[in-house]
Parts: C-alpha cells; structure tokens; sequence
DNA sequence: CGTCGCTCCTGGATGC
DNA sequence: TGCATCCAGGAGCGAC
C-alpha cells in the first residue's frame, strides 16, 4: 500500500488534468475486461480527472465518466517519461498525454491488470465491494474487533486477506509481526490481547514509516520516476 | 460459507 | 561454462 500510494500522489502531481491523447497497447490481456479496440475508443481523448486509491487499487477518474482500476501486483509499474526514452519489452502500454509525457505501464511479471469501469457503477465492482477497513489508520478497537469476530486461522494470512483487512502485503505483514514478535503461523485466538496490541502497532509504525519514504526499498518497486523507496525495514 | 491449492509470468538463483 | 530446474509472489478461481 505504502507503494502504491506514492504512485498515487506522484500521479497527481503530474498527469491530474492531463489529457490522454492517444494509446499504444502492447500487451492486450493487461486489459482486463475489454479489447484493445473499445479500450482505445472509450480512453483515448479524454481527461484524468482524479487519482483516488482503495488497498492496493489505484482508480483513475476519467471526463467520461469512465474509470481505470490498474493493479500493479509485483511488479507493475507506472512510468512517467519522456517519449524518447527506449521503450523495452516490459512495456505493455503508453499513453501519450497532451504535456508531451507519456505514462508507460510496465510489468515483469505480467501480473498486472487494467480494468475500465463506469465510474458510477465503482460501488458494484467485485475487486471494490470486497476490500475490508483500510489497515492504515485504523484504531486498536476495530482491530481488535476485527480479529475477535474471525478468530481462527493463520495470523498472517490474515493480515494479507484484503476482505479482512485493505492494503496489507507481504513485507508489512511480515514486518508488523515482526515487530510484534508474533509467527506468522501462529493461529488467532491463541495471540493475547497485548500481541493484539502490539501488532496493531508494528503495523501502524512500519505503514506510517514506509509512507514517510516513499514505499519500500526492497523488491522491484519503483515509483513514476523509475526511482526505489526508501523505506528499509528492519 | 471458509479454506486450500493451483494458476498467471519472468528472471535470478541454484544444481549438476 | 552452460543447461535445466526451481522459486517468488497478489489475488482470482475451482474444488471440496
């Protein structure tokens, strides 16, 4: 989440109110739910109107009333630059904005997805609908709640469930229990109620801390302009 | 309904 | 040195 937030804001910073002139679609099964051909007909020509975020999900709110749900997974990327910069394999998709930039979307792995959606339908999309209380800035109590009302299973698993709990991966489930001194194999209902606290607080520092530097330092991640996190953790 | 295991994919690591 | 095999990893999906 820490990662995909500083793409978020990057973003808005940069392409918010830009105007997609054209597309240039590398890869077509990155595109979810449409084809390449009515991708390009309902984006091309329209604005970026805002660059919202729930989880892990970035949702870009075009003038049409048509928006873009990318999931960047492992290894996506969203790459702001110049047109003249070599355009390798990885690139599965360009959009060239009125500023002369083009947004690249970049994927090792593949994993990645882009999906277009009517933005007044935001409400009913499955990936959406299923998202449980975003884990940044949630109080103790609800965690807390939270995990008394699942009570059994692997705590991290858990803490990775996003229908559980919103924008909780892998290093900051690792690092939270961590910090927590907890195995993530440990079941839930046998963690105290101080292990509960506790781990509501590692997972608070280490999200407050990754946001603080720009997403982590570790794995493929980079943000818009090509450049690693900063966070490291422990 | 919850849970498990499989799947997507590439490249870096490891084995021989 | 080169080739083959293994492994990581978010989340959707089918099986049970």
């Amino acid at each position: 989440m820490p990662e995909v937030e500083t793409i978020r804001k990057e973003l808005e910073e940069k392409v918010k109110n830009k105007k997609i002139l054209d597309i240039e679609i590398r890869l077509a099964k990155l595109l979810k739910n449409s084809s390449v051909e009515d991708f390009k007909k309902k984006v091309s020509s329209t604005s970026i109107e805002d660059i919202k975020r729930r989880a892990k999900l970035l949702i870009i709110e075009l003038s049409n009333k048509q928006s873009l749900l990318i999931h960047l997974k492992l290894t996506g990327r969203l790459l702001y630059t110049n047109p003249n910069e070599p355009v390798d394999k990885h690139t599965h998709l360009i959009f060239n904005l009125n500023d002369g930039h083009q947004l690249r979307f970049w994927d090792l792995r593949q994993f990645g997805y882009i999906k277009l959606v009517e933005s007044g339908k935001l409400d009913e999309i499955p990936e959406l609908k299923e998202f449980g209380p975003e884990a940044f800035g949630m109080y103790l109590e609800n965690f807390k709640a939270l995990l008394v009302k699942k009570r059994t299973g692997k705590i991290k698993t858990l803490l990775m469930d996003q229908s559980f709990i919103a924008g909780i991966g892998n290093i900051y489930a690792d690092e939270a229990l961590f910090y927590a001194k907890i195995h993530p194999s440990r079941n839930i209902n046998t963690l105290s109620e101080s292990e509960i606290t506790l781990l509501h607080k590692g997972a608070q520092k280490v999200l407050t801390a990754a946001l603080s530097k720009r997403g982590s330092s570790v794995d493929a991640y980079v943000d818009i302009y090509g450049k690693p996190g900063e966070y490291v953790p422990y």
